[in-house]
DNA sequence: TTCTATTGTATCATTTAGATACAATAATAC
DNA sequence: GTATTATTGTATCTAAATGATACAATAGAA
């Protein structure tokens, strides 16, 4: 089993720390990124420490990027958990003790955290997951087949869903979970993930169409024994 | 001058603060409290820092309720900010040098920080504003008429304003902003100091009854020379 | 050629919000 | 008293947004 060396108290803003909901959509259904302690049983959000020259957003961006290797991110912050409860020094040093790693009690990864908690969206096509120092390995999981997470990354992942559902028209999210075309389907697939709730095909097609952001490109023919659907992208800007 | 006492380090979470934009409403005005350091001309927003094992949340509560004397209390985190720019050494020794204090550029308080931004709904009636050690006054000021305020504060008030305006109907701002009873037209008046537009007088009363969230009690006999509104009060729970 | 599933759009009904109308009324002017 | 005035509470009409339904177009399979 190879060494592990944990992050560098000097390092880092003392204190606080990012937890990242990132989201994918497979086509489907709407994933999120869990790291997996197989070991110990144990599954977390993506996150990581401030650098202490270091932008917030930045900081954030970087660690999406390095999980996910993917550099076209939408990143927004969610909410900043602040409750002195949120700590479990059981959970890091049971993490540990499997690395066959001591830790003491007063280590600073085990004292009180503050984390600001991110929603991440990206093109859940273009990724190669990375498990970090610590994790044995990292998985895409469906909203209703959450495992436990740590602490209260259970919440974080509400208040991602919560605030992802009320940007949902104003922040074009389906620019980020799509693949450069799509289709119409395709879009309200995403928009009925997140909102968790059948929308009226009809009046989605005309509501979207009506906002006239979108460009319509040639039919995308499945092979199918029906109509062809017309691709679509994302007028920019 | 009576010799100041800064924070102690030790005693606070390093690098992280928090800011309050304390919203009130004086029956007709939407209105902010604002620190003035008057003989540097600074302004700024009420803060302070997080106790070591304190609730985030917990801890602007306090600050709030020691600045305004007042303990019904309506919180929302609006944002955090993370930007390393967001510091200016200059603003904090101004102030420091007009009380004959010393203080070093390795400070704590001139260093790096993080800050969770809230808004707070008080009623305006109820308070008595508390100057801290630091600043020689503080007022209420109208959003159109503040004063340039120092690093981010700015863009804190217009965060606050744009996550209230989209809790607006949500999470009933009324029930903090107004005292006990009070009439259709002032509710009205909190809503569009609010949303920073008219209202439609009839539509708007018609929405707000719809929600049942009201209960109508006597009218109010103002003298004026017209029927005399209801008074409504909001229904508990 | 017929059949099937899906798409794109039109049209109708329903709900929601803005515009207007008007009676009720509390004080004032006379 | 009675007329006058400004505002309130509610009804009604109109316009816009949304949901429900209908249906022609069509890509491939039978």
């Amino acid at each position: 089993m190879k060494k592990i060396v944990l992050p560098k108290k000097e390092d880092f803003i003392p204190h606080l720390a990012y937890d990242a909901v990132i989201f994918g959509f497979n086509g489907t259904e709407l994933k999120i990124v869990v790291l997996e302690y197989q070991k110990t049983n144990h599954f977390a959000l993506p996150g990581g420490f401030v650098g202490h020259n270091q932008n917030l957003d930045e900081a954030v961006y970087q660690g999406v990027q390095n999980r996910t290797g993917i550099s076209d991110i939408k990143l927004e912050q969610c909410h900043t958990f602040g409750n002195p409860n949120r700590r479990d020094k059981k959970v890091l040093k049971d993490i540990c003790e499997v690395h066959d790693h001591q830790i003491n009690d007063d280590h600073w990864l085990l004292g009180r955290f503050i984390s600001v908690c991110y929603y991440a969206l990206i093109n859940f096509e273009d990724v190669t997951l990375e498990p970090d120092e610590l994790s044995d390995s990292v998985g895409w999981y469906s909203l209703d087949e959450l495992p436990e997470l740590i602490l209260d990354h259970k919440e974080m992942v509400s208040k991602a869903l919560e605030v992802l559902q009320k940007n949902i028209d104003e922040k074009l999210v389906g620019m980020n979970l799509l693949p450069e075309k799509f289709t119409m389907k395709d879009l309200q697939n995403v928009y009925e993930s997140i909102l968790q709730k059948k929308l009226v095909r009809t009046a989605f097609q005309r509501k979207i169409l009506a906002k006239d952001i979108l460009v319509r490109h040639e039919k995308k023919y499945t092979g199918k024994a029906h109509k062809a659907p017309y691709l679509y992208s994302f007028k920019s800007a």
